[in-house]
RNA sequence: GCCCUGGUGGUGUAGGGGCUAUCAUGCGGGCCUGUCGAGCCCGCGACUCGGGUUCAAAUCCCGGCCAGGGCGCCA
């Protein structure tokens, strides 16, 4: 028994082992999941990326030496199989493995830190100290197949909607965003920060003439929280386009909800078996409540909101319980949204900003922009930031700047609405949060 | 950062001033030819850390660290 692949290659996945193949002889490879020696029979659960695979193997239908390695076989071994495909009722999914040949490639250190087989649950934390091995459960690998598939839907829709696709850097020099939210790392002789979204760089393209640019990196957030829906990096998906205003880009952004849904439910039906999760697609376009609206019916169920202020997330509950399903809030005031958001031509106490929610649960917000650079610097100075920190920023509304309007989308949060998972360190590979910055 | 609750074998738990510290899973050994949460027998393995009270602390008290839940923060 060699630990070396040799000429072997795999020449199935477990998924693609099934009646039609009967009498095939297929070379698999993946992990013991698990092994149930009988005595005279040994059971063996391969598996791989795709799913399980039982390998059996009757004491009388191999060799007595053969049937020795194979007894000495632990958990979460790593072996390559070569055997003949073998239609069996008794046998899960109706097939299984009669092995010829067995390639013990790597064998694994026990006991091992958790329960991969999940008869007994890990906590989290349990879990992310060891997310190499959570990760090999099929429960937890398929919410990251699902968030592969959901970012590559996006990619196809903007991308046939007409946006470009940017890099804009997330080392950036600035502060003057609000200061304490930002990560400061040393930059050669100087400080800098780690960027904490995109906004500036996408205008800036605007000025371009890029007309529609997309982004989807991460960005950084210094902030102390400590709950389910926050963590200190995330990927966002942004977006901006020239030559639309507010309603057209929430227009875009609820179809592609809408279509990534559509996408996630056609090509993850597994995944989303595995997790017990029906999807819905939404109808769009999805409703849409006025900021006044929301601070009546928050007041109406009894938590306070005065207006002008933030939901808190009693608010948010509240509005969850209301409206389940996706919907924007429109029509938020000025003063609670940043300096790049346009006021309301009619009322410029209010804005030309929105949010979209998933229940209780803010995934998106966005804006049409100020393109005037007389407003935009009135605006920074409104906030009580410094123009003089924006130079570089707001030299591009000199030039000829067109009107625009932008979001963006957290991809975590949208992948815990189309999962179902409650924390959003699930949807992350190795996520960072207050206490978190290994592995 | 605040409030509440907790930290017991590798994992998940029961217990709660003195007795061999409970159970499941796991791991090691044995039996077993259709398992699919396999079964049966034998064995292994633990009280978060520091200080205090006490004849005696895993248990009570104080503090640290960490976790779970809730909140705040989230231009």
């Amino acid at each position: 028994m060699s630990d070396s692949l040799e000429k072997w290659k795999r020449t199935h996945y477990s998924k693609e082992v099934n009646q039609d193949i009967n009498g095939e002889t297929v070379t698999l490879m993946g992990w013991i999941h698990e092994i149930r020696d009988l005595g005279g029979i040994i059971f063996i659960l391969l598996r791989d990326r795709d799913g399980i695979i039982q390998v059996t193997a009757p004491s009388k239908k191999i060799s007595t030496d053969f049937f020795k390695e194979i007894r000495k076989l632990k958990k979460e071994a790593v072996i390559a199989i070569k055997g003949s495909v073998q239609k069996s009722s008794k046998a899960p999914g109706g097939v299984e493995i009669i092995p010829d040949a067995l390639k013990l490639l790597n064998e694994a250190k026990l006991p091992l830190p958790l329960d991969i087989t999940e008869k007994v649950k890990a906590e989290i934390d349990t879990r992310l100290d060891a997310r190499f091995l959570d990760l090999r459960k099929p429960t937890v690998s398929a919410i990251f197949k699902i968030k592969s598939r959901m970012l590559h839907s996006v990619r196809l829709f903007l991308e046939r909607e007409g946006f470009i696709e940017v890099n804009t850097p997330k080392l950036v020099a600035s502060a003057t965003e609000g200061g304490t939210e930002l990560f400061p790392i040393t930059y050669f002789e100087r400080e800098a920060f780690l960027g904490q979204s995109p906004q500036l760089y996408k205008q800036m393209m605007m000025s371009a003439g890029f007309d529609k640019v997309y982004e989807i990196a991460p960005i950084f957030r210094a902030e102390e929280h400590d709950t389910l829906r926050h963590l200190n990096e995330v990927i966002s998906v942004d977006i901006e386009a020239s030559f639309l205003d507010h309603e057209d880009v929430m227009n875009i952004l609820e179809r592609l909800v809408s279509t990534v849904l559509e996408e996630v439910q056609d090509n993850c039906e597994t995944e989303l078996k595995l997790l017990e999760r029906d999807l819905f697609v939404p109808e769009t376009p999805f409703e849409r409540i006025d900021y006044d609206e929301v601070v009546d019916i928050v007041n109406s169920k009894g938590t306070l909101m005065r207006y002008g202020e933030d939901l808190s997330r009693a608010a948010e509950k509240a509005m969850g319980e209301f409206m389940d399903g996706y919907h924007f809030i429109t029509g938020w005031p000025s003063d609670i949204k940043p300096f790049y958001v346009m006021p309301s031509d009619e009322n410029p106490k209010k804005s030309y900003a929105f949010d979209l929610m998933y229940k209780d649960l803010e995934i998106s917000s966005g804006a049409r922009r100020v393109h005037k650079y007389d407003l935009l610097v009135e605006r920074i100075k409104k906030q009580g930031l410094n123009p003089e920190s924006f130079e570089r920023y707001l030299a591009a509304f000199e030039y000829g700047i067109p009107p625009h309007a932008g979001w963006g989308l957290g991809s975590e949060r949208f992948t815990m609405c189309i999962t179902g998972v409650n924390n959003i360190r699930e949807t992350v590979l190795f996520p960072r949060d207050r206490r978190r910055l290994t592995p």
